[in-house]
DNA sequence: GTGAAAGCGCTAACAG
DNA sequence: CTGTTAGCGCTTTCAC
């Protein structure tokens, strides 16, 4: 009986050498010194290794032995739909790919998402075959960001937390970004402001009814936020104001809970109507914004003569939609990222990357009206 | 001199295992089948494994040992740009994602973007430690999906090509659903119509002016296409129009080269330039259609009074601004193309998956003006 | 409950 | 140019 094409047993290196009685080594070279061995001898080896079905080197063997997996792991602990619809981590991602496929490395999507306990999440951190990871905007004591600082592998932390020993960092000021950004609307008169926010921290923590889209946002639950990036926004706009002798009273702080315009629109009404005689709208993101606008208009509000709006990240449709925002270099965080994984610095130690943002002076800003 | 918490070498399960004086078995029961021994003696173990700094056992040893690498590998041959600024790839992503997240697996990005050599590209599908492969909308022939063929694990082919030997197919009725929506251009009476579509070939093939943002297409290209979605949306048109008796010169075709806003209004710009006496603008996906619409606007052309405009996969912001399309479900193909990985069907044999499409009646198609 | 033995498939010296 | 020798770190029968 003939030798089926597809043996039951998938070919290996080993396999192939005994085929073509040669050593393993012989095998190996073919395929990753090919001038350690001669043209026709490599030539002989891939034909019968194609005739075999053997498509190379099996990758997780070789990278046991080589201790290298080719791949850097992203681990996202927002929930996917949260980092989807959002252009800026959606950018981010983009960068980090880019880099990873001019490194030749993969990008592991490591799955820690709420759809799954924090011990089946941890199983995904711990058994990820990578040679470093890089973690988006964790919360504070998140615990799969201290999974993956017990691994031990290199490490790379963007927008936050600010301060994991070991780990590089790459983010942005976003305090004295916001500042810039509030500077100018408290500039242009402004005197009662209403600041949006995503969420920060679990929303059963905040409301009592779990249907709530949004939530006024108490001084204890600011403080106690583990979302540092949020919070440092929110500080930014209270430097500006303290320094315009406005109190914290002036400021109306409401945090949507999803990512949507649903959501954001409801902060928006719930800001409004707790301080109705809020002349500002500032976001800590342009998502916020834009479902803002959109929530403004539909109140027949309109923007900027009636309302002031502002936002955070200066994603592509608020630009085109001509929001007064903040824009921060999404893209170039991801390589960035990704760079520090694939050319670490000679040094070794850790490095903090703080990269630049603009004041963007859209259409959405004017005098008090 | 105590010993270092952080050893030189990095802690095995051997070197705990002689720590401890107890046998490797032991230690890898204590991490994969925790009922096998004592709680006390796991305890100890676990204690001084974290004292050692060894967070687990070896994710790629295990992978070499168990042959299970815990992630499946996607592979997307377009530029990463094209595939972040489209929606339906991005929710696609998400679904697969999600499946990936509730399987505890992880979703590995194949790097094979156009900056690297196919060679090297290849190098990067053929060193992914994953249990199977997705990809994504592969034009035919494309040279990775031949080698991720090679390799021999389960594979899941996304939209195109449908007719890959011994592997399943998540797609959609291409052909059919726009021949439904033609069918509804064509019923409400236009007799001139404009194709746009996404590119169908490198751009050199088709125009010596390099510099290009779209062109028009001969019946050549169109034939020997390798991206058989758009040939199969562009044959559904057809059928629709040969139905009604209209012949293939009353179809201006322009295909447009790059993803975003200004390639799909110089398209458009293109096809009524080509026949003027066009009536609808079809296109075979919404990011064309919203950018045809865009241009259409700044040059004062009515939708749909002046001209009927249609597009195709019922993104978000499509529907939102009312666009006439055939909506696919994207983030249920990703969620299909990862449960039959995930849990192939227990036959073995490839699936063939074809999901719903529905026709969107929005407010950009009338009657010719 | 615990241990000994046998590899998973490969690469990296080092000799020849 | 080619072969020999040693593992990389782990899991898994199968005995004890």
């Amino acid at each position: 009986m003939p030798r089926s094409p597809t043996p039951r047993r998938r070919a290996t290196l080993a396999s192939l050498a005994a085929e073509l009685k040669v050593s393993r080594t012989t095998i190996s070279n073919a395929y990753n010194r090919p001038d350690q061995l001669s043209p026709d001898l490599r030539e002989r080896i891939l034909a019968t290794a194609k005739q075999m079905g053997y498509a190379g080197p099996d990758p997780v063997a070789r990278s046991l032995r080589t201790r290298k997996a080719g791949a850097v792991g992203l681990v996202i602990t927002e929930p996917l739909t949260y980092s989807f619809s959002d252009p800026a981590a959606l950018n981010f991602v983009a960068g980090l790919a880019e880099t990873c496929e001019q490194a030749g490395q993969g990008l592991l999507l490591v799955a820690v998402g709420p759809s799954r306990s924090v011990e089946e999440g941890s199983s995904a951190v711990l058994s990820a075959g990578v040679d470093g990871f890089v973690v988006y905007a964790a919360p504070d004591e998140d615990p799969y960001l201290q999974l993956v600082r017990e691994r031990g592998l290199p490490l790379v932390v963007v927008d936050q937390p600010s301060d994991v020993p070991g780990a590089s960092f790459v983010g942005i000021a976003d305090r004295a970004a916001m500042r810039e950004l509030a500077d100018y609307v408290v500039g242009l008169g402004h005197r009662e402001i209403g600041l949006l926010t995503l969420r920060l921290g679990n929303r059963d923590d905040a409301d009592a009814d779990g249907r709530a889209q949004a939530a006024l946002v108490s001084s204890e639950r600011l403080r106690d936020t583990p979302f540092r990036a949020q919070s440092e926004r929110i500080a930014g706009v209270r430097d500006a104001m303290s320094a315009a002798g406005l109190g914290d009273d002036a400021l109306t702080i409401v945090e949507s809970f999803e990512h949507d315009a649903v959501s954001g629109g409801a902060a928006a009404e719930l800001a409004l109507t707790a301080n109705p005689r809020i002349t500002a709208l500032m976001c800590t993101a342009d998502v916020l914004a834009l479902a803002a606008m959109d929530h403004l208009r539909a109140r027949g509000i309109y923007v900027p003569g009636q309302m002031t709006v502002t936002g955070f990240d200066g994603v592509p449709e608020a630009v085109k939609r001509g929001l007064t925002t903040v824009s921060q270099p999404s893209l170039e965080k991801g390589r960035r990222a990704g760079s520090l994984l694939h050319q670490p610095p000679r040094s070794g130690l850790p490095v903090v990357d703080i990269l630049p943002t603009e004041l963007i002076r859209g259409r959405t800003a004017g005098p008090p009206g």
